[in-house]
Formats: C-alpha cells, sequence, structure tokens
DNA sequence: GCTTTTTTGTCACCTGGGTGACACATAAAA
DNA sequence: TTTTATGTGTCACCCAGGTGACAAAAAAGC
C-alpha cells in the first residue's frame, strides 16, 4: 500500500518550491490542490490536448516527451520533485506541448491556473496569462521547434524552419506565401545547424518538388507541403 | 538619410504588438520607451551580460544568436517587427542567453522592464519576476540545452545531459554528484537523439576517461569534467 | 534458489551529412 | 561599364553516428 504524503508548507519549503511565496500564500495555495498518486508509465496529459491545470511534482520523477515524424518517442525532459510542470496551462487557449508521463511512481499536485495566479500574485489571470503569451509565447514556439529537431532528418528540419519564417515574415502571394527576407543559404544552414553546401542541395530539390520557388534573392513557400515534408500534420487533416 | 518612424498607439496596433492591452497603457508605455536605429550587423547585447532592458522591434529583422563550443555561431531565431525580445530581463538577475544583432537595419523601441510590467499588469515587478522565473525559468533552462545541441558531437550532448540531470537530481558524494535516478542507456539515447549502441560506447569511454563511474545502476558524475567534455566554460575558469 | 526479461557491450556494415575545392552567377562598388 | 565581392551549384571524399545482430550480464519474477 502506498502512502500519502503530507503537503503542508514545510514539504514546500523543503521541496524549494514557490520559495518567493509567503507562507500564508502557499497555504492558501496548498488548499486548492489535489493530491494524486500517478503510477510509473501512466499517462497523466497528452500532447495537444487543451490544458487546464497545473501540476505540481512532490515526489517521484515524471517524463516530458514527443511524439516525432518518424514515430520515435523524443524524451523532452524529466522533472524533479519541487518542479512545477504543465505550464501551457498559463497561457490562454494553449494546448500541451508535451506529453507527460511518470517515470517512476509519483505524488502530484494538481491546481487550476486561475488560483495559481491569483493566490500568488495580486493580479486577474486573463491579464497575466495575456501577458505570459505575449512574452514568452514565442520561445515556446522555438522550443518547440528545437524539440522537433531532435530525431529530424536536414530535410524536415528545413521545412520546420521554412515554417516558422513563412509565419513571422510570410505576406500571400498569388503563387503561395512570399517571405519578405533576403536569406542566404548560409543563414539557413545556421538556422538548421547544418553545412552551407547541403542546404543548397535540399533546397533545389525542394524546388524542383515545388514545395518553394524563388523570384531573385526573395522566397515563396508553399506551407501546406512544407508540413508535409516536415512530417507534421497538415492543416484540415 | 534615415527617417525617423513614428511611434504612436496605432503603429503599435499595426505591429499587432500588445494586442491585449488598453490604448491608454500603451500610451503610457510609448512615452517611457527610447527609440534607437541600429545599423545592419551591429550588436545590440551580448550573451552572458546582465540584462536591463526589454526590446520592441519596431521595423527591420533582429537575429539572436549563440556562440557554441567550436565556436560556430548557431542562429537561434530572426525577429520580426512587433515582436518584443530580450526577456530574460523579465526574470530577476538572469543574463543575456543570447546576443542580439541587426540582421537588416532596424529601428528598436527599449522599455525598462519595471516599466513594462506595472504598466501593462496591475502588479509589483518583483513578485511578478520571481513568478516568472518559478514558472518559465526552467523551460529557458531546457530552450538554452537544446541551442547548444545544436551543432555539438554526440559526446558533447551527453555531457550537457548528464549536467542537467546532475543539477536536478544530484545529491553531493565522496566520489563526486550520485544521480539518484535509475536510468537506462535507452533513455539518455531519447534524451539526446541518438541510438542506444553508441551512447553505450560513449559511455563507456566517459567511465574510462572518469568523467563518470557507475554503482550498480546509478551514475556519479564529476561536473567539472562533464564541463570541460561539453565545451562549457568550467567554473571559476 | 531458478527462470525470464531487461539492459549492456561489441561487433560489421551502411548512410546522411560534413569538408574542401572550384566554376559560375549575381550583386555591389568603383 | 568594369571590377570586386558575395552567393550558388556541384563535385569527390570522409567520418560520425545509425542499424541489425548477438552474446554476456543484471534485474525482476517466481
Amino acid at each position: 500500500m502506498v502512502r500519502t504524503p503530507i503537503l503542508n508548507v514545510a514539504t514546500v519549503r523543503r521541496l524549494k518550491a514557490f520559495a518567493w511565496a509567503t507562507d500564508r500564500q502557499v497555504e492558501r495555495l496548498l488548499s486548492h490542490m489535489r493530491l494524486q498518486y500517478v503510477e510509473k508509465r501512466t499517462v497523466l496529459f497528452n500532447e495537444g490536448v487543451p490544458s487546464d491545470s497545473l501540476y505540481l511534482l512532490v515526489s517521484g520523477v515524471a517524463k516530458l516527451s514527443l511524439r516525432s515524424p518518424d514515430d520515435e518517442r523524443v524524451l523532452v525532459s524529466l522533472v524533479a520533485p519541487g518542479e512545477l510542470f504543465g505550464i501551457t496551462s498559463l497561457m490562454p487557449g494553449m494546448h500541451r506541448a508535451f506529453r507527460s508521463e511518470a517515470f517512476s511512481d509519483c505524488w502530484v499536485g494538481a491546481v487550476h491556473p486561475e488560483v495559481f495566479v491569483t493566490t500568488l500574485l495580486d493580479c486577474p489571470f486573463a491579464e497575466f496569462s495575456a501577458m505570459m503569451e505575449g512574452t514568452v509565447g514565442r520561445w515556446f514556439a522555438l522550443l518547440y521547434r528545437y524539440t522537433r529537431f531532435q530525431s529530424s532528418s536536414l530535410r524536415q528540419k528545413l521545412a520546420l524552419a521554412l515554417l516558422e519564417l513563412a509565419q513571422k515574415f510570410g505576406v500571400r502571394d498569388a503563387r503561395g506565401t512570399l517571405l519578405i527576407l533576403k536569406l542566404t543559404h548560409e543563414d539557413l544552414a545556421d538556422l538548421v545547424g547544418a553545412s552551407r553546401q547541403k542546404v543548397t542541395e535540399h533546397m533545389k530539390e525542394l524546388e524542383r518538388q515545388q514545395v518553394l520557388l524563388r523570384d531573385r534573392r526573395r522566397l515563396i513557400v508553399h506551407p501546406d507541403r512544407l508540413r508535409e515534408t516536415a512530417g507534421l500534420p497538415v492543416e484540415g487533416k
């Protein structure tokens, strides 16, 4: 039989969680926390599902992972006791970026993000969450791209990078999405961590396959076909 | 001659920056913003320096990069107009993670992070910033590791991953830092995106070089030597 | 204890992508 | 326009790391 741990201010302090918060705040937060036991290998949440809870790992080890295009599992991170995870719930309408499962038997505390914010910070959740999205949202997207890079071929990395550029610098055009940037193959190589020569080869190949075309030194890409070569689910799939 | 752009609420709206803020808030923020022109290739801030400003890219393209162990430049991201960057300034005492330079001629607005937070969010900067660190700080560390992975050998990636694990799961021990985790080579392989076999080979080699040793299925690592094999500056260098 | 399953160690072989080299094209400078 | 610098395209060659296979060693079950 498993013994339920005691979760009080002292425990939280020992875990070094919420170090900046007052005892009173921590107490209030704990009163709203649902403690649950998660057995090894059990999935706590899956990538892509709406995120409505924030978690504190009380004991054990949790694992964050991601399914790659070629169906391998990328282990993104191992979570240690005292860490918060599931922070996509702090951004409005954001879905889970990773799958979380118990790496060993765990005790996990769950709170509603609203309760978390309003208890520890004296400000409305909606405002805080908008602020988070505006500031760290893009960095999260970056992390997402880099985790995808893991276990991708150069061709896929290029497609991923070009997609990101299309989102940021693209304008609609009769022939596709025009990137308002003059990028050299060397820039792209630095972006995906490859050699200039191979980038040239793959870019030529992508042109041949009509995934993109070039007007002078401007690129026009076809996002759907890029998603496909990147091994991402295509819009409206 | 370069024409100074007009930076008012309408411009900000067009850039789709601070979409969640009211006109009044944006106006107040703009009154504290120092607009500056940055010529192509000019460095705005360098990695490692204290971060005391938050930036809004008004026009042009900015570049975030990182110097890798083997002295190559990794291009982490290109920043589009309307994006905020330099967000390490929102976390207490954090230094710049990346170098920022102008990819093309840019107009950039700079604000003090305190002004930014207190204007857009009705709460003290210190609290907000502690909250940020507690929630997204670790994710930032992850991004940092992944950007380092770019252009590292498998050996270096392993060292980097083990260092992170040592920080999270390590306890001091007579022989070094003991990881209180039972990890298989396959887990490590998933973490660094490599094959199990090669991980086995490199781990053996690292044992031979006294960078780590094994007691049963528990690892004892030597952080300084790991930093060295990872190509990171060693503590007190 | 013994048996079954999971990990580790080590091969031989293959391949994606790095490297250097060099011609050609394009853009910037004079 | 001519010159000079900067990108692009395409080689041939090499190497880090992937793959499959299999035996030995540890753990986990019984």
